[in-house]
DNA sequence: CGCACTATGCATCATATGTTGATTTTATGC
DNA sequence: GCATAAAATCAACATATGATGCATAGTGCG
């Protein structure tokens, strides 16, 4: 986006003093509020005086702040029409090359991220999140390229509340937490074709058993979707050996927001104490850590 | 793009006296300086008074012209997307509601996704590829939100190859793994801030051990990043608590793709082979099962 | 240990900014 | 044609902005 800033800072940044370095981190990780904030709260923002925000422009070169920000202005004007298609559509977008099926990939991904925004995906999301939120207990499972889709929706819950549980076979659980759930709580479970025995089975289980049933799977017609509950469908067509998994991942994370948002609030604050805490702290370790290398 | 204001401009537009319509067509016609000039600039290039500026925004019901800046930063800020807003542009796109929250992020993360195309990431990921196929193994490090997208690549690679190997601290192998790796080996990272120390420290040990990295990660200046080896960097920007994944693992995603196609190719033969029966006999089950409900 | 040097914080400066009141011009109705 | 109101210009204001000089704290070197 910004070129010239990037590249100038890529190669000098080790060079520059401690709170320079700071203050261009935060510029390389929010470049687009270099030209919509004010300098003076982009350095209250990155936790710097304002003068070295002046410096540091001048350091890399510029003549002041004034001229960082006309170059990152001139990047946010000609980037909004973005779309990449344009820029690299010489490419055959086919699997003869590699960048070729990479870019295929890309571009199906971008096609079924825009198709989950259709139906009644949004409807369903606040439907589920509002289960997720009235539960309580929240059981996850995912097996197989399902995995890192239930383990980050774990992951995520975990952050604001306790009420989450992995039904991963590691350390000896598995699926037997499930027999302390009840109509009170809900399963999430994830899940496309082909569906892994054991999770189909202990999904008719639970739905045996009245406990409502998220399903994040990827048709209307899965043996997940259950009467009691939601069904969350996403696309997973590919142009690999492997289903896309993207989009269920992308649902997910979604998922996780709309409950820490409708959670206690001052668990939220916490968290994004501890978030910030940890950010500082990160900026704080990583110098020694690149200086010693 | 600037939805409230040019929905009010049309209603009221010719209610409102010649230099203020005058100053309203320069702004319609480039919403996008809106934020990124000077009121006075703007004034002298629409050809009417600074003073013109100040009330025709007040005419129009904001407090004063900051008020009508703001709204076009923030359209500026989430421009890149674009395309799922028309699709629904009657919500807020706030956090107010629930519905809201979900359509943001996923608007969101269709122009991440979408921003992926450009730059260099196609070439990159090429070089990623090729570094994993040539290597003799390939380690996999994520942790906290980063395991997901770690756990998902190594998961895709042990379909195709036993040369993966995931640096989980689970079942008490850990890092302890990396010690065996060599220069023809490759280090699969992925960190985003705030980086995981033991992960950024691991980095560290490998690179001065001359193993190349492949690192997944959120800026040119992360950590991560080694001179040996290749960077991959995705967006991580999101409207939730949490730091946006998905744009990682579907990087992560397309990668494993791309080292499957240049493997044997007997394997993905067998590995189709396997799907396929694996979904028969998916259905075969199924029937059964959903009849017993 | 002391020196020189740099980096940082603080206070200040000149300036440009958005706004508002006053004044002049223009349009409009009687 | 005149009186009134509306609109546009002008001028001045308070303020926030980016820049800079200076003093202090911190660091590396001899």
């Amino acid at each position: 986006m910004t070129q010239s800033f990037t590249r100038l800072l890529a190669a000098r940044l080790d060079s520059l003093p401690a709170r320079m370095q700071q203050a261009a981190r935060w510029i390389a990780a929010n470049p687009h509020e270099v030209a919509l904030l004010s300098m003076r709260e982009q350095a209250r923002m990155a936790g710097v005086q304002p003068a070295t925000m002046t410096r540091l422009a001048q350091a890399l070169g510029y003549d002041g702040f004034e001229a960082l920000r006309a170059e990152h202005a001139a990047a946010l004007r000609h980037a909004p029409s973005g779309l990449a298609r344009q820029a690299d559509g010489r490419l055959p977008l086919c699997a003869e090359s590699a960048e070729g099926q990479a870019l295929e990939m890309l571009t199906q991904a971008q096609g079924q991220v825009a198709e989950l925004c259709a139906g009644d995906m949004l409807a369903s999301l606040g439907k589920a999140a509002e289960l997720m939120i009235r539960a309580r207990r929240v059981y996850i499972l995912g097996r197989r390229s399902s995995h890192a889709v239930a383990w980050h929706l774990y992951y995520a819950l975990s952050l604001v509340t306790e009420r989450a549980s992995l039904l991963d076979g590691i350390g000896g659980t598995g699926l037997d937490a499930l027999w302390h759930a009840g109509a009170e709580d809900v399963l999430f479970v994830c899940g496309v074709a082909p569906y892994t025995r054991a999770v189909v089975e202990a999904t008719l289980q639970a739905q045996a058993r009245d406990i409502p049933i998220i399903a994040l799977t990827d048709s209307r017609l899965s043996p997940l979707i259950a009467a009691r509950g939601v069904g969350l469908i996403v696309p997973t067509h590919s142009a690999s050996f492997l289903h896309a998994m993207t989009p269920a991942f992308l649902i997910a994370d979604i998922l996780a927001a709309l409950v820490a948002r409708a959670d206690d609030p001052g668990t939220l604050a916490r968290l994004e104490g501890l978030d910030r805490q940890l950010a500082a702290l990160n900026t704080y370790i990583s110098q020694p850590l690149e200086a010693s290398k």
